[in-house]
RNA sequence: GGAGAGGUGGGUGAGUGGCUGAAACCAACAGUUUGCUAAACUGUCGUACGGGUUAAACUGUACCGGGGGUUCGAAUCCCCCCCUCUCCGCCA
């Protein structure tokens, strides 16, 4: 959620980075929220005096009872019930209009960074590097969904049988391969500073709200009525909120936060020819970098975040490409998003695998996520994250790519972690 | 699931109707002093939204788990809800 005061303030700016996006209302709506302002400000105005006036009266009242004048105390006590009656209108009127606020500033995205490129879709996406060759399969190569058939590795019928479609049985080596890929993500993230967190993987609704997926992204979520929570569809959303509702100090930063969880995702009418197999899933595993940073230092520590995603790829020997998104594909959250993918021989595709964002104080408003510096002042901090990584396209991209007459090669940089060296 | 206890500022914890936005202590921060460390002393020390200011100073309102009620006036009294803890039961 944006602030208010910085819509106020850099209207234009605001108007022109939404445009970015291709979002059509953001003039409608940023002129809304400011007129929305302005009327909570002068209601505010109003109330404060009349409730001060009742304040002052009481105590006067107070007085008066004590010394035994009971008469004068009684004469204004009629004035005080007038007075209520309008600050009770007025408190009403000011709770309306902070609702109406709320909600227009629910409806406006993040306002893009100066460099992120004005664009419809995933076609103006701008690839910004690439690394490694394509790998050079014979025609006969064969994608994942039938590599896992063959060596009998991860099971989607199991999975429909006892969950549903989306829900994959690993088994054996693919099981193995699974653990070893989150073992060797969080080392890897532990030895670049990253602090290990083991969240719950079920969240509450102030959570939801707190890093943006309610309310607009509500029928993404899995839902247990029962209990009003949610199952996460990122370790983002535990792992970020540790910090809502935080007064930060400077010794606190910067805060680095690594986690693996499962992660849930309803996919709610996103399924089609080309999400078969490992594609896309209802169920999959992830390993997460958070970082909290100070406003000044967050776009080094998105560099910092894309370079140590980029190097895990390299250790994988996946060839991949960086994307800088373009306004029209970045996330309704986020201020600046590189996503990574890797190309999956045998699909001949590239999958994403990786998403790091920066949101700036999109986050941090809503979560009241802050940081008190040394001259006692208070300030929102910046948030962001990425995934390092995402597994089940990597694994595809893996068995694709390394297929081989005898078997699937595993990476080097995994065998201590598989056991193996090789899926046949 | 059954029974009980409790939710106050960063922490402990006082506070049963006005002088309490909240004692005291601890922590934290700043300064003074002792050669350093430690200690001592002094001061500062909640948040949000307004007004005000170049920025401060200053100032108004609200907030003692959340919501509602009683009252001229509520942390304090009443009602509802939520949460936490303890014991028992069940159980990984």
């Amino acid at each position: 959620m944006l602030q208010v005061n910085f819509i106020r303030e850099e209207r234009e700016k605001v108007i022109v980075g939404l445009g970015k996006r291709g979002f059509k209302e953001a003039a409608v709506l940023v002129d809304k929220a400011i007129s929305l302002d302005k009327e909570r400000r002068e209601i505010q105005q109003k109330n404060d005096e009349i409730l001060g006036e009742i304040n002052r009266l009481s105590k006067e009242i107070g007085g008066l009872m004590k010394s035994g004048k009971k008469d004068e105390a009684e004469s204004i006590k009629g004035k005080t019930a007038e007075l209520k009656k309008s600050s009770s209108e007025l408190s009403t009127k000011l709770e309306q209009t902070e609702l109406a606020l709320r909600d227009t500033l629910y409806l406006i995205p993040n306002v893009p960074h100066e460099s992120v490129p004005a664009g419809a879709g995933a076609d103006d996406n701008i690839s910004v590097h690439e690394h490694g060759a394509l790998p050079k399969l014979p025609e006969d190569a064969l994608p994942h969904w039938e590599l896992i058939k063959k060596y009998d590795i991860i099971d989607f019928d199991l999975g429909n049988k006892i969950s549903g479609a989306g829900f994959p049985v690993y088994k054996g080596k693919g099981a193995r391969l699974q653990r070893a890929l989150i073992n060797f993500f969080l080392e890897k993230a532990t030895a670049e500073g990253y602090l290990e967190i083991q969240p719950p993987i079920v969240v509450n609704e102030a959570s939801g709200y707190g890093t943006g997926q309610l309310p607009d992204k509500e029928g993404q979520m899995y839902h247990m009525q029962l209990d009003n929570l949610y199952m996460i569809p990122t370790a983002e959303v535990p792992i970020t909120n540790l910090y809502r509702d935080v007064i930060l100090g400077e010794s606190d930063l910067p805060v680095k936060n690594v986690g693996y969880t499962p992660c849930f995702r309803r996919e709610a009418g996103s399924w089609g020819a080309h999400v078969r197999g490992l594609n896309r899933l209802h169920q999959f595993d992830k390993v997460e970098i958070v970082q909290v940073r100070n406003q000044d230092e967050s776009y080094q520590a998105l560099d910092e975040m894309c370079a140590y995603v980029q190097g895990l790829l390299k250790l994988l020997e996946l060839p991949y490409r960086k994307l800088l998104l373009c306004g029209g594909d970045l996330g309704f959250n986020s201020a600046m998003t590189y996503d990574m993918e890797v190309f999956a021989g045998a699909q001949k595709r590239w999958l994403e695998v990786s998403s790091i964002s920066n949101f700036e104080t999109f986050q941090a408003n809503r979560l009241k996520l802050r940081i008190k510096n040394k001259e006692g002042k208070i300030q929102l901090l910046h948030t962001l994250n990425g995934s390092a990584l995402a597994l089940p396209r990597i694994v595809a991209a893996i068995l694709e790519n390394n297929q081989t007459s005898e078997g699937i090669h595993i990476p080097e940089v995994l065998w201590d972690y598989t056991g193996f060296k090789i899926i046949n």
